[in-house]
Parts: C-alpha cells; structure tokens; sequence
DNA sequence: CAAAATTTTTAGGTTTGTCTAAATTTATTT
DNA sequence: AAATAAATTTAGACAAACCTAAAAATTTTG
C-alpha cells in the first residue's frame, strides 16, 4: 500500500509510543509529532479507513496486524539508513537521526532489499536497536556492556548508550566505532577500568563508566 | 533557502529544458512535469516571489543565476544518488532515475558532502552526464566513443548511450559496467567491430553499432 | 490586418495536512 | 452524584499543489 510521509510518521509514532507505554492518547500522540491534538483526530480517521489502526471515537486506538508490520517497514528502512550514514559515511551516530527521518520515506523495495545486501544485512543499528528483517521480525541479540565481557573474548562493537559531544569524542579518538571487532585484555578490579584492544590501535585504557556504555555482541 | 520537492522539480525542469531548448514555454514545461498549464503558472508566481526565475505574464520565464545554482546543486545531488546506485548497490542504470528523483530532495548538505566522499568524487554519472561540483560548476570531461578510442590504449568505461533493454542486458553479460577499465586490442575494418578486454574477463568483439554507444575517457 | 488558432492566465474548486476555537465526552474531585 | 477538569472530537479555515473551464493575450494564417 502507498502511505504519504504524514501517514508513515504517524503509524511510527503510534508504534514507538504504544512499545514504551501501556496506554497511547491523542494528547501524547500530538506532542509526539510536534502537532496539535486536532490534526491527530484527523489522521487517525484516515489511517482507520486504511485499515491500519483499530480505532472508536473517545475509546482510545492500537495498531493493528497491519499497521505494525507498516511500522517495523518503516523501521527497518530508517535502521537501514542509519546504518549506512553511520558505517559507510563516517556520520556520528547522534547525527544521523534527522537525515534517516528523510531518507527512511523513499519508497523502493529493491532499493531497500539492495542497501541491506551491501551494508552486510545488519541487525543492530548505529543506537543499538535491532533491525526489523525483510518480513518484519525483530532479531533478538544479546547485548552485553563491555564492562561485563570476559577476559581475551572478541566481541563486536554494536552501540554507545551515552551520547554526549565528550563520549563520542573520546570514542572517535580511539578509534572505537561501530562494527568493529573488541578485546577486553586486561580488567582492574580496583577502579574496574579495562584495558581493550581493537585492531590496528594501540591498546588502551577506559574507565568503568565509560565500559558500561559501550555495548557488544559475540560474533 | 528552503524549498518544497515540488518547487525543486520544477526548477530542475526548467533548467533541463532551458539547455535542450532555446525557448521554454509553459506547455512544454507542464507536460514535462506531467501537469497542467494552470497549474505551472501558479508556481512560476510562487518561484519569482522566491526569486528564483524571471518571469512577466505572458512574456516568458528563465532562471536567473540563483535559481541555475538552485538548479545544478538539484541535479548534483541526483546524480551523486545515481552514481552510488549503480556503483555501491549494484542497480542497472536504466533503474536508477526514479529512485533518484526521490533522494534528490533530502536536503542535508552534510549528507552530500559526506556521500561524494564516499564515492571518490566522481565526476560523471552512470548515464554520461557531469557532475556538478560543489559550487555548481559542471566538470568538462572529454568522453569519446569507445569505436575511436585507439587501439592498446586503456580507458575508464563513463555512460552508454542507448539504454534499450537488449544493450542493457548485453552489457551486464559481457560484464561492461560503469567505471570498469577497458582496452580495444583489434579493430575489424571491414565492419567496424572491435575485440575489447576487461580485467578478469576473457576478450570478446563487439559490433560498431554497439561500440558506438559505449563512452569511455582516458584515465 | 482581421479572423482563427494557440498559448497563457485567471477564477473558482478539490485534497491533504495542518490550525484555532468551540463543543462533547470521559475522568476526577469534592 | 454533581461540579470541575482533562481529553477528545467537531466545525470551520488556511496554505500548498493540484485541477477544469472560461477569459485574455499572443501568434499564426488566409
């Protein structure tokens, strides 16, 4: 089905806000999409006739079948293109947003179905959230902070849950970015600070704080 | 300056028919857009009031020097997005225009700067045509028919003219493809064929009809 | 050069997605 | 349970980008 961008994002949001709250309102629905409750009174109608929400008048609407599987489409192309700008491009992951709300509305199947081949079909984005695959299922990864990862394990980089200026700097300074292989070689107990080693980079030291920012899988 | 897809479109469409015309007119311009007349003179108002054309009822319309940089930065990203297409996701060149038309409008700059990195700053799309740079300025790039290159003498392979199916499908079975190097070892005079070598490809002989829709320039 | 044909513009609508303000409905208090 | 508060919806407008049909200007032609 063809959506315009105004559907896509409401069917989004109504996605992410009913996966982190039990109960999705108008109101919070409005303040979401930086509209006015009116519009979304609107809009719901229209997503109701195209069958993508369940929807009665002052009784509150969900997602249906449908309508979720649109979200996690929608999801997976802005994971996608994250993805890309992150990994490819050399972007900074809290620059990417912005751009992936823009890109992620570009409608092509084969285009989508081609970047996830060259990107190595990934499945976890630049933030650490899984990517919805092509039939819209959300891989379970185990994620685990660095600071728990065992001694002399390789492990792959797959997100940073601090995203402030001083911690991406810090980061892109040692070279510690997304995708890339990790060794924990050494931990100290005292303080918890670990000594890790990523390929051609000298081997360094980071602090406990910083260890529990940072997240990986085994590969 | 801020513009919406559809403002973009037309800007982009005058420019193309200013260069392949001397006139433009309103007709032309609105079946080029695939609309109608009434509809491009409410939006030749709306472009003078963001001066970007010339325009007195009835007397015509042109772009003036912002609306030809409006124009070129347009087209620069489109190309940019065909390039990579084709280049990075392995898409054949006669699909890559519609996809294209709708990646032009994502409007971050940062995201073209950072892409034509990514691609090595090419300065000629899969179909042939220059890549404006990033001031608006088209590359002159000599392209010659690969049925003049001369013999022994290796060349980048840039556009192919005719875009038939059959040409397409000929290419992709010789392994012709956009950027590749290529080398003419034989000419036939009598019927003006060529013998050509591709890396990691066994040399194969082409007609001159074919050869003659193939451009290369020299390396 | 005047009539006919063509081109362009205006006038008045439509759709999409938004808005404000007012009216309803539901929820919360006292 | 009535009064008040909060949430939601309706009513009526607006801007953008289109449309059709009619009017106006320009160009072509006999």
């Amino acid at each position: 089905m063809n959506l315009t961008t105004s559907e896509e994002n409401y069917v989004k949001s109504i996605y992410h806000l009913q996966s982190a709250a039990e109960k999705v309102n108008t109101n919070a629905l409005a303040k979401q999409l930086n509209t006015k409750a009116a519009s979304v009174t609107d809009m719901l109608k229209k997503l109701k006739m195209k069958k993508l929400i369940q929807y009665e008048r002052y009784y509150g609407f969900k997602l249906n079948e449908k309508g979720n599987q649109t979200a996690l489409s929608i999801i997976r192309r802005h994971r996608l293109w994250e993805f890309f700008l992150v990994a490819k491009l050399g972007f900074q992951w809290d620059k990417v947003h912005v751009i992936a709300e823009e890109l992620e509305h570009v409608s092509s199947l084969e285009l989508i179905k081609k970047l996830d081949a060259f990107l190595g079909n990934p499945r976890i984005d630049p933030h650490g959230d899984p990517i919805p695959d092509v039939n819209g299922k959300l891989p379970v990864i185990k994620q685990i902070s660095l600071a728990t990862l065992p001694v002399k394990r390789t492990a792959v980089i797959s997100s940073v849950s601090n995203h402030s200026a001083q911690m991406l700097e810090m980061l892109t300074h040692y070279g510690i970015g997304i995708g890339s292989q990790i060794r924990v070689n050494k931990t100290f107990d005292f303080d918890g600070s670990v000594e890790i080693k990523l390929p051609r980079q000298p081997a360094c030291i980071i602090s406990e704080q910083v260890a529990k920012n940072i997240f990986v899988y085994h590969d």
